[in-house]
DNA sequence: TGTAACACGTGACAC
DNA sequence: TGTGTCACGTGTTAC
């Protein structure tokens, strides 16, 4: 009872670092322990086996807390470092990974089926179609029924022209990340028929952060 | 397997079970224990504040059990009903579903692209959840030539995918540049709802060749 | 016989 | 102020 835990702070991380530390000492402190408590009236015996059963249970609390540690550290957005909260958002996380596991799971049997997405189902005599026109006529339906119905357009929040000299256009976007605002973005570069020599997409705090550079020659 | 609980009759149901139990005839041991904990100098106040001080520690124990319990009945294939291995065997399960869930993603990733899967022999997790696996496996024998032939204008000249670790998977591909190929990539990327960090594309030689940093967070 | 795992009560400590 | 959490040592039980 000759409290150890004076030294500890009562929390976790302060608590197994310590431990791991004076684990140790502990061990030195055992021996110690050992033949001083050989002085008590019951006789070396039960004191030999006292001593063994503590450090031993010292032992698999430290393990038990190492695993506890452990287990903290594979879950993420660990809101509380109590050990009951530990148990209970790793449950929660891995039901989470179960429902996402189904869900991908739903997906591959969706593609499966061979329908990869939910893009026209006029692939048979599309295909007959030149490549040119049958990209113009899949682009412009989807146009049709993704940026008229209902999903936003794009919100630009910076736009930014550089001419680089020579033939080449720098163009630097900032715009919010929402559904398919990648496509309709490249849709509309695409539309404007440039030479793109390279472009950067950067995704951060919910924007989209594109640049792009443009070679001045049409072709 | 079902009837752990009438072997191990110490191990942990019985164990709830009898805490359970018990914890009514403790209370009235409780009370019992109130009087001979009165012969401490203290007097009945102290002994009022002990008595709580363990029913509350009780309640304490009860819940992290209770915890414990419930983590052990999400995690399939418990070894040991050990606590310690309990706490164990959730940590590796969800290591194991991280893998699996990155791994499943690439290959996603790859069927959408409509990639033969000449590139495939990364992955000898053999693990004990077949029904996935063995859904890509036939996934990727009959969608080779579906997905492929019929319903890719992108040309995949190359593709390669890699696990970065942690959380981040870089996929790069090179594909012949046509028009809208660009706006297509990004639906199959978009159609994914991955977390892409940045995403690099270069046109040379009328090929296209993106590289794209995915997050894997699973949130 | 001893080893391993457990629940218990208790004192300490932080918010 | 109490309420909650923790580590500790101990007795018990099963193998």
């Amino acid at each position: 009872m000759e409290n150890i835990g004076d030294e500890y702070k009562h929390y976790w991380e302060t608590n197994m670092f310590l431990q791991t530390q004076e684990l140790d000492s502990w061990g030195l402190d055992e021996a110690f322990s050992g033949y001083y408590d050989s002085s008590s009236p019951d006789g070396a015996a039960s004191s030999a086996a006292s001593s063994k059963n503590i450090v031993s249970e010292r032992n698999r609390r430290k393990k038990l807390n190492e695993r506890l540690f452990a287990l903290r550290a594979v879950v993420p957005n660990i809101s509380k470092m109590d050990k009951a909260s530990i148990i209970k958002d790793a449950i929660e996380y891995i039901q989470h990974l179960h429902e996402q596991e189904k869900i991908i799971q739903a997906e591959i049997m969706e593609l499966e089926l061979g329908m990869p997405n939910n893009i026209n189902p006029n692939y048979d005599y599309d295909q007959e179609l030149p490549v040119l026109l049958r990209s113009k006529k899949k682009r412009t339906d989807q146009l049709y029924d993704s940026v008229n119905s209902r999903n936003s357009p794009i919100e630009v929040l910076e736009l930014r022209v550089t001419y680089m000299g020579e033939n080449t256009i720098v163009v630097s976007l900032t715009c919010s990340k929402r559904t398919d605002t990648m496509v309709k973005l490249c849709e509309v570069f695409e539309s404007l028929k440039l030479k793109i020599i390279t472009a950067n997409i950067t995704s951060f705090s919910g924007r989209l952060l594109k640049t792009v550079f443009i070679e001045c020659s049409n072709y």
